[in-house]
DNA sequence: TATACTAATGACTAATCGGTCATTTTGTCA
DNA sequence: TGACAAAATGACCGATTAGTCATTAGTATA
């Protein structure tokens, strides 16, 4: 295990339980086993490590989601949305519980915006996922229903966490569908409009940007054991600054990365930076 | 107005755009345009200042609330509830900001069991709630439509919160109520059960102890300017430390405050303690 | 074994924190 | 006016923080 994430582990644990300000790096690099000095080989700083966390996790947990809600039948949506995101839950609970502690804090900018981006990002899947399952007919209460399932989630979220409770995945997955689908076909007095729904609207997905893959090709080969992903990510590095191969075998290293399933994001990245279907 | 007032109104927007932890007590004093050694007269820490000012805020939410509930047709109850917090969220919006980030940080033992103990009444008040307007029908789907409601204030108070739109009170609270009904209709596959369901239950009416009740009305002695009100109180405060008035006379005393809306709690106390029906 | 290089260390700094208290200012009596 | 008390001050304290950097340990090469 490289460095870097041996402290986003260690410092995840310790976030979760005392927050973040209330965790000195001197405590991080304790509970590592480590020094200071080599914690600053590693981050910037300590607002870096919270970036990286929140990153890590968002991504993957987005492209779960997305996945999820891609490669189902219009029938099943609901469910595997749902399904997907209380399991990452119950698989990273300090990491939930970290996000529903700072979600909102101004003291970093670099962190409010990233948390917005995330924010933004759900209510696009989420968008997407309903139109695809209900199509036309809830169109003029799409916003609200997008804050409603946001809202459930939420609510049942807090309720898991504060209980520390072990739940049934599918149940709760199953119980939320109903209620979503209930709402989706029910309501008629939505409080959001068209009009008011715009923000709604206004994500874009980032442009892929080189520097970002790269560093993010970085840190995935560091994180990796020596393994064809890694030598395929490591050609693939190489492909970026000089191109050099054909498509056929660009995808076919990218192939090589979609079976690790933690590395979803990296994959869409990949294949959205080299244009391949 | 009173220094303690000063410094909980002023603290109060520093700790909404910046954060409890984030704000020294220097700041909140310069702010304030007193002196440090000023605030620890009014405060014996700043841990103190926090509890008082989510005090001051939660009992007044809470007896709004309770008051709109109580005293409103089983026809209008849930228009009233939605309407009540949603106004009072207008109202108080940097105290939500304050309540939304910092929920559940563990930091500060009372500060947490703060939270817990409104969070708690707020479950009791929205249960009573729907028990008297949908009786025993929703009595196995009851637990999962207190999380639903939860759920819809937060998403709702998330968005506008993060969009710092004006917005009709009316019609959200209208919109809030026909999910809701749609909701208590329609469900048929509870999450949680009722044996899930007990610590919904385990929520008890605190005593009320003497010592709060006394430093309760002190604190509102202090902001109340000379007045009608202001004489009761400190009639009432003889009363409590050495009983010498009949129960007629106590209850005329009460009914004097009862009439300040912003101390309904306080009535509220005062009633049980002197035990005045 | 000697050399060169990187990885890792932890004592240190400057700044900031919550909280204290000797001192001064202000207000209220006779 | 003068004597007294209450209110208010801000320099100061010990503790803690994020971040630095001269030094050392470890490793690979010659």
């Amino acid at each position: 295990m490289s460095k870097k994430k041996l402290i986003m582990d260690k410092s995840l644990e310790l976030f979760a339980n005392q927050g973040f300000e209330a965790t000195s790096v001197q405590q991080i690099t304790d509970y590592c086993g480590i020094s200071k000095g080599a914690f600053y080989l590693s981050f910037k700083s300590k607002d870096e490590l919270i970036i990286a966390l929140i990153d890590h996790f968002m991504q993957q947990l987005a492209a779960d989601i997305d996945s999820a809600v891609t490669s189902s039948n219009s029938d099943d949506i609901l469910y595997y949305f749902y399904h997907t995101s209380f399991q990452s839950f119950q698989n990273h609970a300090n990491f939930v519980k970290i996000l529903l502690n700072e979600q909102t804090h101004t003291f970093n900018d670099a962190l409010l915006n990233k948390m917005r981006y995330y924010d933004r990002k759900t209510d696009q899947t989420i968008l997407t996922m309903i139109e695809k399952v209900y199509g036309e007919a809830i169109n003029n209460i799409k916003f609200d229903l997008i804050l409603s399932i946001k809202g459930l989630i939420n609510g049942y979220s807090g309720y898991l966490l504060f209980n520390r409770m072990e739940f049934d995945v599918d149940l709760i997955s199953r119980s939320l569908v109903e209620k979503t689908d209930i709402l989706a076909k029910n309501i008629t007095m939505p409080f959001i409009t068209e009009d008011n729904g715009k923000m709604f609207q206004q994500f874009q997905e980032e442009e892929v940007s080189e520097d970002n893959l790269l560093q993010l090709i970085n840190t995935t080969i560091d994180e990796l054991e020596d393994s064809i992903a890694k030598e395929s990510l490591l050609l693939l590095k190489e492909q970026i600054r000089t191109p050099t191969y054909q498509q056929a075998i660009v995808k076919g290293l990218i192939e090589n990365i979609k079976n690790l399933s933690q590395y979803k994001w990296l994959t869409h990245l990949l294949t959205k930076y080299f244009n391949i279907n």
